[in-house]
DNA sequence: TGCGCCGATGTTAGCGCTAACTCATTTATC
DNA sequence: GATAAATGAGTTAGCGCTAACATCGGCGCA
């Protein structure tokens, strides 16, 4: 078992070599003018030494890491863990690794990873459906220079934007639509806690727009997981049986509910009908199926790394990408 | 809009502070004697400029990175995103940062991870469920100083060691007996693609031993896919309908056979038993709910970052967690 | 008074690379 | 055959930190 304690460096295969440290460069950068015949010999200098260059002497000659950060609220959330793959197959192709940082949808571990993720750290960064206020938000982003953003919309000189799925409100009322012209009357709102741009107040508007009643308290603010749609549906629907439907932030939220009113003796769709928002595996896999909207996840990954790869390369244009999401009727609100 | 071209250094604030460099790093690094009234004095002034420290130097004198490489199949299965969820956790807590590399289930992104993953790129390595054959894992892994692998035995001196689970053909067999109790007779069996340590012709073995029929047939490699699992299970079950029950190597492949299963119009539990393998939320929320094992996905995660970071601590014995499971009986296969 | 010691700070010398420049040969151009 | 333009190298000077050693004033102690 030989362990090496010494690094092999440049210096070591330069010499065994017999050419200066910058030849050795330069083959292994591809970079500059060599002949046939150094290429060969210091190639297999460095295959026989097994000989790879130290990452932290390049990041600190050339200011560039060939890593990117990806700040997710919760890896174990389907929705968040596909557009991490989408990323990370991206970053691979382009020779970058990436960084994770997971806040577990708490703002302080957002605003410690947005302050402490320096330029020297990571290339660019992408901050998926970030949860801070715009202000914080955007004083954090302003530190770093290539940035691109899933889901929020912040000042174009600050990064790039892929948004996965249409307007959150939007897409709720698109839920109502559906739901109102199979009778639904009665409809109960879970919107995402800390997901800006929707305000249950809209939600509430929307609904007397179409005429339907319209009780505050069946807007209800909940964390994007599955426990808590599970503990909001249950106490909503204890209070207020006289809901017909529900639609749910996302997928999670809206399969907790669909579990609450099961065990409460709710007949899916008959007493209540629901519908999701992302569409992840186990939305097509329930019985009854949730009736959802289908959210391109892997893409939307690959495309913020691709808009940060381009506003690394120097195009920093302010892009702006837009998913549309596909309705996706089944059996929970046929 | 300021956009700092020059980088704030050391130096900088030093000569702002009217104290030498090595004054500064050691208050930054709080380490030798300093008089509290200099300590002052460069914080005010570090906070003054947002002075952050080069991550690349530092990296470069010290040797440390401060970041743990984490090796993951497939991150988008619940089983790998929770493991980095707690291998994350735990990083975080000792001012790590994680590097993620998802192989994508392919030996080749594997291999090449964890041969250019070197000293220079991470303090240390976590490497979960490798799909690599021995030989090839153990000489790749003999480059890393610090390792830690989930679910697969290395030779002691190259890494320590979580499994998650108990031995899987153990659990395979312990699903055949539950199994066998309720009166099945004839048992499918789908292990996991390049899972290491289950042999198909011990699982008929097992069977043998039991007394039961077993049809090499009955036993068919799969992907640890929902996908894989519902293509292996259809083609299964049309050509062999005698088969009455069945069990997947994990979860995800015992709910994709659930469902072909059903598409194929039998009932479950009465037509076709089912056993999975980890215990994932889908498990106990579709209809009938899954018979599996509980396995504590999380927890291995934050086992391994543990180990890891003793190792990394010095304290490089050898260290072996395994967690038990436990058999959650459901309708699948009550 | 002189000695040693300790706490607080400074000085020096790199870590392992590459940008930018220099320089000696060839090879094309007229 | 003289000049210009490539070609294939080498040399120099750091990138921004910290380990290790050096220094220096003051304080206790004999």
């Amino acid at each position: 078992m030989t362990r090496r304690r010494t690094r092999i460096t440049l210096d070591d295969v330069a010499r065994e070599a017999g050419v200066s440290t910058m030849t050795v460069s330069r083959v292994i950068n591809n970079s500059g003018r060599i002949s046939d015949a150094t290429r060969e010999r210091v190639r297999e200098v460095i295959a026989r030494l097994d000989y790879r260059p130290s990452r932290a002497a390049r990041a600190l000659v050339t200011s560039r890491t060939m890593m990117i950060a990806a700040v997710v609220p919760d890896i174990t959330n389907p929705y968040f863990s596909e557009i991490v793959q989408g990323i990370e197959s991206v970053a691979w192709e382009q020779g970058y690794s990436v960084l994770l940082v997971n806040t577990d949808e708490t703002l302080s571990r957002e605003r410690a990873a947005l302050g402490q993720l320096e330029d020297s750290t990571v290339d660019g960064l992408i901050v998926c459906s970030p949860r801070l206020p715009d202000d914080e938000l955007n004083s954090l982003l302003a530190r770093h220079r290539f940035v691109v953003t899933t889901n929020r919309i912040v000042p174009e000189h600050l990064a790039s934007v892929v948004i996965a799925h249409d307007d959150l409100l939007q897409r709720a009322l698109r839920g109502v639509d559906h739901l109102v012209a199979s009778g639904r009357r009665r409809i109960a709102y879970f919107p995402l806690r800390r997901t800006h741009g929707v305000e249950p107040a809209d939600y509430l508007a929307g609904l007397e727009a179409r005429g339907l009643e319209a009780d505050p308290a069946w807007c209800v603010v909940c964390a994007p997981t599955w426990e808590a749609g599970y503990a909001a549906g249950k106490a909503l629907l204890l209070e207020h049986p006289e809901l017909d439907a529900a639609v749910g932030g996302n997928d999670l939220v809206a399969l907790g509910v669909m579990r609450a009113a099961l065990e409460l003796g709710r007949r899916i769709p008959d007493d209540l009908a629901i519908v999701g928002g992302d569409d992840i595996l186990l939305a097509s896999q329930v019985t009854p199926s949730l009736t959802t909207f289908r959210v391109l996840k892997v893409e939307t990954g690959q495309m913020a790394a691709q808009l940060l790869f381009k506003r690394m390369a120097g195009d920093t244009r302010y892009r702006e990408h837009r998913f549309t999401e596909e309705f996706i009727r089944r059996d929970s609100a046929p």
